[in-house]
RNA sequence: GCUCCGGUAGCUCAGUGGUAGAGCGCUUCCUUGGUAAGGAAGAGGUCGAGGGUUCAAUUCCCUCCCGGAGCUCCA
């Protein structure tokens, strides 16, 4: 007779059963819906398969697809049975690594001729099949060598063996034909998986090393329900509607040209004037909060990058030196050194801090050819870069300020963000005692804000902790927002100093921070949360006035001349039929029309129609409208949005 | 940089071993139109670049350039 165990339930309730039941046992024993809806149990805190005997008294949570953990199992399932219907329909393919990711799963495999998307609906149509064959996922803890037997032929799957300690426990997971070495748990059986969908196919090195062999990856994602597999992939096309490349070229904002160079950008006139509006915007931002501005080359010495370290560590990613009389020069991928010389222009005192430089920074940074795309990742960028010089004591202050800063434009975009806080990286220089000082600082200023954040533990660069923030965009997707640095770094390799009140020489802290980070990528970003549909103050045509026939143009000409006059960007068009004129304006995702005809003429009124609004429209008084449109601008109004 | 895919008119794309097409856009003319495409005519291409095979290459082969999906890396 087995003895019995006690299992503790969520609610507090206690079951007790025969020993090495499992939680299927344990889901039956609740109800037969449950048994059913079960996929997992939580044994301990441990994510285990249902069918896990349970060996001792323990706490137990069962999952079912409404748990947070379920999407995961699900996927890290759907990836072994992506697998199962490759090896059935290649069987001579390798297979590498096969995880869940954020958004789905992918697995790759070594192949002699990489996947076209025919074998893709092919291997969709296997999975079907591995699917309705409903194989239980069988676990099994095997020995080292018993584990190099089952994969003699699988090179891959030895080498990852080779990795496992004398004392790591091995398993590996079948389901029908398929076996994997796998630390699992998974569904209880391939028949649990639904809305399968494999999505591209692409190369990638074995465990990421580009030395290593070149697998083929695929990639897919599932979920429990139709519609939520329905909505992801509408927003993958929503995202694809979104390209900034796309919008970039329909609304002629930037383009790129052979001629000048991979990963240059050639901002239009259109794109020019968001950036310009952007720049204007965040220097009248950063004036008011201190800052100064100033301006450096754009080539410099490279001795000033061998005394910043850069060119020993950042070298792999700096433009060639150029020769001028003997003396080298680099295009600078940084910002950084020229401020230092501008602060080491004359002697400081304490009672000069903080300093806070800023600049609209271009700098020029060697990207591998095969990374660069569109306005996200190029060659040269503006940074909206800024250098703080200050004393230890003063940094939770300037903490504090960039946090208002940050909060303050980051609302006028309209953008959600998440913190996270990087903190000592392995390879790091200073004192433990100064890093545990200034993560304390970090922390200690978020949290007498009460501010929410996740600690990326290691994250920091080697030369000192930073505040990451997190864009949320129109459609959920993260961006790289702003950063603070802390640098323990620089100051010692310039020997920067201030005079203090004791009328000794000390080392001031530096900070780096970017708002935006550089203007292209943030332009970029930002085409894909508007879709292109910028609101009033950034668009580049503010206003198209559409006479309803030629007639009425030179009345229009005039109403448009007085907006211009009060800085509005607005244009006549009086070409094609109004119909024409109107579906034009729409697609160049001009915010406002305004439609002058006979009766508008007469009262002196426009009929004002915005964009997205469809037919609704309003007539008005022009010098109200005009109003109307200063104060939109002035208050950077986020109103013309279309709902995402 | 690597693997795969691609490059034909300004844009989106069709097509062929015998030097090329559509839609949109552009130009001109007609139309003077009340809320998402009025009509007609026309211009526009060394079919990414170079080399090779061939009587003949935009088409087949090679090299290079550029772009895309990823890998790795980053603002």
């Amino acid at each position: 007779m087995a003895r019995s165990i006690q299992v503790t339930l969520p609610d507090g309730k206690v079951l007790e059963l025969p020993e090495g039941s499992t939680g299927h046992d344990v889901a039956a024993a609740i109800g037969p819906g449950l048994a059913k809806a079960a996929l997992a149990a939580v044994v301990d805190g441990e994510l285990v398969d249902l069918h896990r005997p349970i060996e001792s008294d323990a706490e137990l949570r069962l999952v079912t697809a409404r748990d947070p953990e379920a999407l995961g199992l699900l996927r890290h399932s759907a990836a072994h049975v992506l697998a199962t219907a490759v090896r059935r329909l290649r069987p001579g393919a390798e297979i590498g690594f096969g995880p869940a990711i954020e958004e789905g799963f992918y697995y790759d495999f070594g192949v002699e001729e990489p996947f076209t998307p025919d074998d893709l609906e092919r291997f969709e149509e296997e999975i079907e099949r591995v699917i309705e064959a409903d194989y239980p996922f069988e676990r099994r803890q095997v020995t080292q060598d018993e584990a190099r037997e089952l994969f003699h032929d699988d090179p891959l799957k030895l080498e990852r063996l080779e990795e496992f300690d004398e004392d790591e426990v091995i398993t590996v997971y079948r389901d029908g034909p398929f076996l994997d070495l796998c630390r699992g748990p998974h569904l209880p059986s391939t028949g649990h998986l639904r809305h399968v969908k494999l999505l591209s196919a692409a190369g990638a090195y074995w465990r990421g090393d580009e030395r290593r062999q070149m697998l083929q990856r695929i990639y897919g994602t599932a979920f429990f329900r139709a519609k939520e597999l329905e909505e992801h992939l509408e927003r993958l096309e929503e995202a694809k509607k979104r390209d900034h490349r796309v919008l970039g070229r329909e609304l002629d904002l930037f383009t790129v040209d052979e001629r000048v160079g991979s990963g240059l950008i050639l901002w239009q006139p259109a794109g020019s004037i968001i950036r310009n509006e952007i720049e204007e915007y965040e220097k009248e931002l950063i004036l008011r909060h201190g800052y100064e501005l100033v301006y450096t080359p754009h080539i410099v010495s490279e001795k000033l990058f061998e005394v910043s370290g850069h060119l020993e560590n950042f070298r792999e990613n700096m433009f060639g030196a150029m020769e001028v009389e003997g003396a080298r020069y680099r295009p600078k991928p940084m910002n950084c050194p020229g401020h230092i010389c501008i602060y080491q222009a004359s002697q400081r005192s304490y009672r000069e801090l903080p300093i806070r430089y800023a600049e609209f920074g271009t700098v020029y940074r060697y990207e591998r050819s095969g990374v660069l795309h569109g306005m996200l990742r190029v060659r040269g960028f503006t940074q909206d870069d800024a250098h703080v010089f200050c004393t230890a004591e003063q940094v939770p202050a300037e903490i504090e300020a960039l946090l208002d800063l940050v909060d303050e434009m980051l609302a006028t975009f309209g953008y959600p963000y998440t913190i996270e806080l990087a903190t000592r990286p392995e390879s790091a220089m200073g004192s433990e005692e100064v890093w545990d000082e200034a993560v304390a600082t970090l922390r200690g200023v978020l949290e007498e804000r009460g501010l929410e954040y996740t600690v990326d533990e290691g994250g920091g660069a080697f030369y000192g902790p930073k505040l990451d923030f997190k864009l949320i965009d129109a459609i959920g997707r993260r961006w790289q927002g702003p950063t603070v640095q802390l640098d323990f770094n620089l100051p010692e390799r310039f020997g920067i100093e201030y005079i203090g009140s004791d009328n000794e020489r000390h080392r001031p802290v530096m900070l780096h921070r970017v708002l935006v980070g550089s203007m292209e990528r943030f332009i970029g970003g930002l085409i894909e949360h508007y879709a292109g549909a910028f609101p009033l103050w950034l668009a580049p045509e503010q206003v198209r006035v559409l006479p309803i026939s030629e007639q009425f143009s030179e009345n229009a000409r005039a109403f448009v001349d007085e907006m211009r006059a009060h800085g509005i960007r607005a244009v006549l068009a009086d070409r094609e039929t109004l119909g024409y004129r109107i579906r034009e304006a729409e697609m160049r995702k001009i915010p406002y029309m305004g439609v002058i005809g006979e009766r508008e003429v007469d009262e002196g009124t426009v009929a004002v129609r915005r964009r997205g609004s469809g037919r609704k429209q309003e007539v008005m008084e022009r010098g109200a409208f005009l109003e109307q449109l200063l104060d939109e601008i002035r208050g950077r109004s986020l109103d013309t949005i279309p709902d995402a």
